[in-house]
DNA sequence: TTACCTGCAAAGAGTTTGCAGGTAG
DNA sequence: CTACCTGCAAACTCTTTGCAGGTAA
């Protein structure tokens, strides 16, 4: 009985193959301590620097889709063109730097709402997002 | 002295001429008692309504813009391909009702956050926004 | 008159899709 | 062996840009 690395069972779990490709994937994706921010583009960089080889945006594309339609992958709230995903699926906050266009996680306790408005009749709350935006001091 | 209407003082405030387009333009914007949430596409068919003439999407964006970086538009962070706008610039948060693309404005008193982290080093806040996320009763 | 504007169409940027050859299971 | 996967390129969607003819000021 041999133990599977936790990437592995990531692709198992959601019905992928394990290819050389996916298995560099999952990896970046979930073989890591802190969360992960990224976009696709940001994503093809960290998979070519590990792997040394070319990926198409392609399977970068299908995998991640597959990874979010599966639960694994959050897409954030964020404005601009580029799709912003987070490997945190917990509810969660962000620190946002436009600047920077960098992302940093606030975990859930560390902010409160407490004052809420009356939601429009026949409606219920799904998620109080907060995003903070932050820039540098001068 | 003939009194202008507030659309047209827009215009003039944001260096633009007062071409028919742009009359109709600035009329669906900024004529109204609630504010008002869009995207291009939303306020071509609005302007097409009123004029009962086609615009070009080029017009629609240029204009847009014009007002975007002359501070009399806002654009909103949400998640998706599609850019959307808001003629509330004032400070405030929003309900998004995730099943019908359909945003509300939340004044910013009815809102209150009082518990934040620790803001990384030599950054300051530039804002605090929260998204509320609605959907149906059941 | 002239600098700015309009509409069109082409060009860009990000994402999705179709397909032929390749490979995990 | 076969269903699924990869890489490439074409297609799509949204937004921006270039240009020639038109118009506000």
């Amino acid at each position: 009985m041999k133990e599977q690395k936790f990437h592995v069972k990531r692709l198992r779990a959601s019905g992928l193959r394990l290819t050389d490709q996916r298995l560099i994937i999952s990896k970046v994706l979930f073989d890591r301590k802190k969360t992960f921010h990224f976009t696709i583009e940001q994503l093809k960089e960290n998979v070519e620097k590990i792997s040394k080889k070319k990926i198409s945006t392609a399977t970068l594309y299908n995998t991640v889709n597959t990874f979010k339609n599966r639960g694994y992958l959050k897409e954030i709230s964020l404005k601009g063109n580029k799709t912003f995903f987070d490997t945190n699926t917990k509810h969660h906050h962000h620190f946002y730097d436009e600047e920077m266009s960098r992302l940093t996680d606030i975990e859930y306790q560390k902010v409160s709402v407490d004052k809420l408005p009356k939601i429009p009749k026949g409606k219920k709350i799904k998620s109080v997002e907060v995003l903070v935006k932050i820039a540098n001091n001068n």
